[in-house]
DNA sequence: GTCTATAACAAGATAGAC
DNA sequence: GTCTATCTTGTTATAGAC
């Protein structure tokens, strides 16, 4: 079984799937569809991947491994708890935005990853939270907030991923101006040019 | 084609496809497994309903009938902005902890509607944005927020059905907290107890 | 690494009896 | 309103040649 290569081939395949996936959900998409969009008969497709589970699988963990490193790269250049809380706002949006996609179907095709495949993206999910709770934690030590930050970090995680149902990036709200009222949100403050 | 009456019989039918539309999503639930969990035989249910498609159109259909019917019942007791942005998060809680199967698959089982059904639904989404619409407006002329009330209701929004994701209701947190943080989030109040 | 051909099976839906 | 029986089609996945 070597389908667990990282190839080039393979990266462009999951690149193709994770926007068939998106656009017409993961078990209404045939393995024919995949195969045609890919250029290649359907046959060919478990040279790649060992079943089609798999490329589902290869999606998510994709645009979980991207997510985590733009956040990642995002905290280094922040200094204050608002200024964290402000990047990994941004990096959320611009992963949504980018890599908006393989997040679509995170959100709405979890629940036919098999309970393997669902554990080891649990992990992944866990190490990006861990970075909104470092912030907030930071945000609580520094009096920025009150009460009970678990919960504010859920209602502003919930707020952002909602954001792929309405955002358009192309309207006359830019990702900043997003990210900027929800960390205002989150932070319980009204002033909107605070955060450089 | 009498299947359009909305017999008990029908109701009782549409709370069970819901329950399962939930637990496994739409795609992977079979008209066997429906009817199994009916008590009939596969062929009978097609005397209900017309096709698959149409049960979960009745599942949707029905959630989103009841979430208007309590949003409007909530708004009946409340004066103020506060007290209306409350209720509507209250009622729309309560709907999402009493209705979860509904609510849940109407967030993710959108797409494997007919584009008939999903014009029909979006005539009644609009009618419960309505609600909140009216009521941010009131909060936004009494100045209790400034800004875009549009990007409030939306973030707002979008943290309240994310919340199907972790809230358990059985917690520490109760739907009551639950409610008073979000509206204080959006009011952008640090202050807890002045919705009495 | 891709092809063709096909195995093996499950899906939604219908027909007609009761 | 429910049953049994079945049609028709489409599905994932495999085998073996190239």
């Amino acid at each position: 079984m070597k389908t667990n290569k990282n190839t080039q081939r393979r990266q462009e395949l999951v690149q193709i799937a994770a926007r068939l996936f998106c656009d017409q959900g993961y078990e209404t998409t045939t393995v024919r569809m995949l195969a045609e969009a890919m250029g290649i008969q359907s046959g060919s497709l478990f040279h790649h991947f060992k079943d089609k589970q798999e490329i589902l699988f290869a999606v998510i963990d994709s645009g979980m491994q991207h997510a985590i490193a733009i956040a990642q790269r995002a905290l280094q250049q922040a200094q204050t708890p608002q200024q964290k809380l402000f990047a990994l706002a941004k990096a959320h949006l611009s992963t949504l935005l980018e890599d908006r996609d393989a997040h679509v179907v995170a959100i709405y095709e979890w629940r036919s990853l098999s309970v393997d495949s669902r554990a080891r993206l649990v992990e992944l999910r866990d190490a990006y939270e861990a970075l909104w709770i470092e912030a907030m934690d930071e945000a609580l030590a520094a009096q920025l907030i009150t009460g009970d930050t678990a919960l504010r970090r859920r209602l502003a995680l919930g707020a952002l991923n909602w954001t792929v149902q309405w955002y358009q990036p192309q309207g006359r709200l830019s990702p900043d101006d997003l990210a900027q009222a929800l960390v205002a949100m989150v932070l319980n403050q009204t002033a909107v040019n605070q955060f450089y």
